[in-house]
RNA sequence: GUGGAUGUAGUUCAAUGGUAGAGCACCAGAUUGUGGUUCUGGUUGUUGCGGGUUCGAGCCCCGUCAUCCACCCCA
């Protein structure tokens, strides 16, 4: 016997999971759609090369790679950006540009597994790419937001900030050097705490009063407008001007859509990520802020430089799927109770009744209703289990050609209907 | 990859190195107007897996697998 066995941070996905799931990303599909993006796909396995690019030193350890069988060094994607790049470079003669799609597929990373972290998960990427202007940052703010509310999830707020300004104050005050470290660190403000941070950053730079310069930076003022902090950072980074204008016209654009009470200027994001340049943000739910940020992303110059000349600059935001999901869970939304297997059950009561019990069924479905019927004459006790247990809403007695019961599983009344009567009762309560 | 905690029935949890238990859930039967009550009976099990110590291991030791936590990195 073979032990029915699953690799360390790996996972099935029960029908109860998976409605939910499939659910959550049709609502994102509709969302993307609504703005005219594209769906894409690549394939699972690239060349190891391709994915590694100039081999960065974390993502090496992480990849799953091996030799297929024709010798070839393939290994799996470890997320859906690199593919992506790839992907424009291979067919940029044949997409349009300013270019908007979205990704939503698995992802492999050997990593060790925690709670919420896997080996095998979901990433959900948008991205416009081909224009480099504070409309398209703006749209995928705003996608950002619709899909949150599209969801159910309308507390939340995206912390926005901007990488090429950042840059531009580490440069002013002679730390550009220590770039990548220091943004490492400070990406963990967070999580580490202040003087954890600081202490690091004394240990890159070497200076207490750089390091004090960088806390000040990333630090939030109490009280000060959107404006005003935007103004601060820029006279901070040497009257910065060109990131600075940005900033201020994505913040413009917000507001004039009435949608800036969900976005907040937050120095401190600046991500872990190396290739971001321009505005950076991070998505965190006011009732489930340990979960982290659930969506995040940013502008980047060029996006695919390793496999084309031809510069491409993008703006894109990545949702974390399994996170969620059990943020959907957590927070008790309504996608998370949407797990009925269908709409309503048909009970087997005589056996003589089943030519009668497939022919209402399949009036029902042509109605688009939903409809499951129980396959055997077991008892009725076994039947309502049955349809609770697929949290079907609804059980039918067929009793004759035009003799219909309608039961409500959880209030337990019953209702002599009409089939059409039934179809609207059932629709109606969707 | 490094360090730590944990692993007992479907589930929640017990059991000093001395015969593996309870509630809930589940199944069968009786009662109940086509379910909720009540009663009777039943399975709850390779104590994650494999070794070792011991007269004897769920308990102690080693290994292994998995989960959780921290680091690392990120979604």
């Amino acid at each position: 016997m073979i032990q029915p066995r699953v690799l360390k941070g790996f996972r099935d996905s029960l029908p109860s999971q998976e409605i939910v799931k499939k659910q959550v990303i049709a609502t994102l599909e509709e969302v993307f759609s609504s703005f005219g993006f594209v769906p894409i796909d690549t394939p699972v396995l690239e060349y190891t090369e391709v994915l590694l690019g100039k081999g960065g030193g974390e993502t090496d350890k992480q990849i799953f790679h091996f030799v297929d069988n024709g010798g070839r060094d393939v290994a799996m994607r470890f997320d859906l950006t690199v593919p992506f790049a790839r992907f424009m470079a291979g067919n940029l003669h044949k997409l349009p540009l300013p270019f908007k799609r979205y990704h939503i597929d698995k992802v492999w990373r050997g990593e060790n597994p925690q709670k919420g972290r896997y080996r095998e998960f979901y990433q959900c990427d948008f991205d416009i790419v081909g224009i480099d202007s504070a409309v398209a940052d703006t749209e995928i703010l705003l996608m950002m937001s619709d899909a949150f509310k599209a969801m159910g999830l309308s507390r939340f707020t995206i912390h926005l900030a901007h990488r090429g300004l950042l840059n531009a104050f580490l440069n002013h005050i002679d730390c550009g050097d220590h770039a990548v470290e220091i943004l490492r660190i400070v990406d963990k403000l967070r999580k580490i705490g202040e003087q954890a941070v600081k202490n690091q950053l004394i240990e890159i730079i070497g200076s207490d009063e750089a390091a004090a310069a960088i806390l000040n930076y990333i630090t939030p003022k109490e009280g000060e407008s959107t404006t005003q902090t935007i103004e601060r950072l820029s006279e901070l980074a040497g009257n910065e001007e060109e990131h600075t204008k940005r900033l201020k016209e994505i913040f413009a654009l917000l507001n004039s859509l009435g949608i800036a009470s969900n976005f907040i200027l937050d120095p401190s994001i600046t991500r872990g990520l190396d290739y971001y340049t321009g505005v950076v943000f991070e998505t965190f739910l006011t009732d489930l802020p340990s979960i982290g940020s659930v969506c995040s992303g940013g502008r980047y110059n060029d996006l695919a430089s390793l496999y084309t000349k031809e510069e491409l600059p993008g703006v894109g935001s990545s949702i974390g799927l399994d996170r969620l999901l059990s943020a959907l869970e957590e927070l008790d939304a309504s996608l998370a109770h949407s797990a009925s297997s269908s709409d309503i059950l048909i009970l087997f009561l005589d056996e003589t009744l089943l030519p009668l019990y497939l022919k209402t069924a399949q009036t029902l479905r042509e109605s688009g209703v939903r409809c499951d019927l129980f396959l055997s004459d077991k008892k009725l006790m076994a039947q309502y289990k049955y349809g609770e247990a697929h949290e079907i809403p609804y059980a039918l007695f067929v009793k004759g050609e035009d003799d219909f019961t309608l039961r409500n599983l959880e209030q337990r009344s019953d209702h002599e209907l009409s089939l059409k009567e039934i179809v609207a009762q059932v629709k109606g309560t969707l």
